[in-house]
DNA sequence: CGTGCTGTTGAGGACGATCAATGACGGTGG
DNA sequence: CCACCGTCATTGATCGTCCTCAACAGCACG
């Protein structure tokens, strides 16, 4: 029962280790045993504090989250957003003693699972493949941040399609049905750089362009070849068709 | 003799491998043992390319490298800088299949290291301690990268103030003593994401405030406590701090 | 029915890009 | 030794993007 519904809750983590090249089932379920599942956190809550962080490897189960930081002036820089399947706050894990100022925000209510450090790491030694795929799901992280610094030196227009073309894909690699991404324009802002206000123009822009629907409080993406057009997206950085090629993993929805 | 020149030109990992948490010496000399060095790649030389980087790890011995990319319109996005002891492309050892257009480029003449993907496999297999080095020093290249996405969002001046402040720091964790950071402005305008013509007119602004020496042609820090708080410089993010206080690693230099 | 959060609109101004041209320096070949 | 060339640094002027400030509208919530 209580057994039944947390192998439900990790389905995600099943998927995506997966596609990390955990092909052995042993490695597999050696990981997935020792995932403390965590329902119930709320949005704004902020997820690495909500379980003492520098202890446990922490990954978002259900929900939408976002790794963050709150720069001097007040205004926040969001790095990424993590979807379910992801690992969170990777860097704690091989920097326990990390002084950075991360946050990791949960932007929807979310469930989340963690695995204690000590524990992670005895099983990593005996399961290699485990360690190599947590460094692989670092890896593309950082090609996002990569990209995103590209990014940034293109105008808002294509600075936020892009943006959105890559949440597009990513939730369609999880297999998100819908093309509604749940988050608000100031989270865009945050995300991309730009004030609220110049945001909110761009996300006019997009609308008349009839990349976006004309629904005001959703972002909901109703052109998505256009899109990738418009932000020039190429989905490489990513890393998924190798991963997803190599060992056939099927997208579902 | 041979022998001897490549443990010379060894020392920068040797050093770098234990500020990365390698405190066994045969884990360390397993690695060091691997390592082919290559001299005399030449300033503007592919280093990715001129070793055949899918089936080797590589590592920066001497000289100055960037890893960086070529956007559409043709200019060049620099990442990161890289200097003696780095990994450099680490991505393509977790993502042998990857298709990203990534290059890293020799500003300097430089000396290089490589080791072959399947034998450092083998070996970190039976030397952990190595594969969490090697991850270590990825998630400091991605808390460089998160720190430039922050870094872009301030005006042009605190922008070229942090990123000289952060060469300058790295330089002298390798026990470099002068204060000249052997890049040119182009190179600066690249990284930080600006215009030349902009950036030079930021180095005057650094020059007048007697943060740079007034040499047109190096870039030469007189005045490192200011540039620094221009940057907003907090070297947390590096991660040196703990790595060092934790090992006792001498900063020679 | 207020209160808070999000989205929207307008106006003014700053920062940085772009274009174009010139200067300074080192290396090369005649 | 000088003429030439390529690279890098510098300068001026113009223009566009995006920020800031300020106000208001819509909606959900208690």
């Amino acid at each position: 029962m209580k057994q039944h519904r947390a192998e439900d809750a990790l389905r995600p983590m099943s998927r995506r280790l997966r596609t990390l090249g955990v092909v052995n089932i042993g490695d597999l379920q050696a990981f997935l045993n020792l995932v403390k599942v965590k329902h119930g956190i709320t949005r704004r809550e902020s997820i690495v504090s909500a379980v003492h962080a520098a202890k446990h490897a922490t990954m978002l189960l259900d929900g939408l989250a976002c790794m963050s930081t709150r720069l001097q002036d007040g205004c926040r820089q969001i790095y990424t957003f993590h979807y379910p399947g992801d690992f969170v706050a990777l860097h704690r894990y091989v920097f326990p003693q990390s002084t950075e100022h991360i946050e990791v925000e949960a932007l929807t209510n979310c469930s989340i699972g963690t695995i204690d450090n000590e524990v992670l790491e005895q099983t990593v030694r005996h399961h290699p493949a485990l360690g190599l795929a947590l460094w692989r799901a670092a890896m593309i992280e950082a090609s996002i941040f990569r990209q995103r610094m590209v990014t940034m030196r293109r105008p808002a227009l294509q600075r936020v399609a892009h943006l959105l073309s890559e949440q597009l894909v990513r939730r369609i690699a999880l297999g998100f049905a819908n093309n509604v991404i749940p988050v608000n324009q100031i989270e865009v802002a945050d995300a991309a750089g730009l004030s609220t206000v110049h945001t909110n123009r761009i996300f006019q822009g997009l609308r008349k362009l009839g990349v976006l629907s004309a629904n005001r409080h959703a972002v909901e993406v109703i052109n998505k070849k256009r899109l990738m057009e418009l932000g020039s997206f190429d989905r490489r950085y990513l890393n998924f068709r190798e991963t997803l090629s190599q060992w056939d993993i099927r997208i579902e929805g």
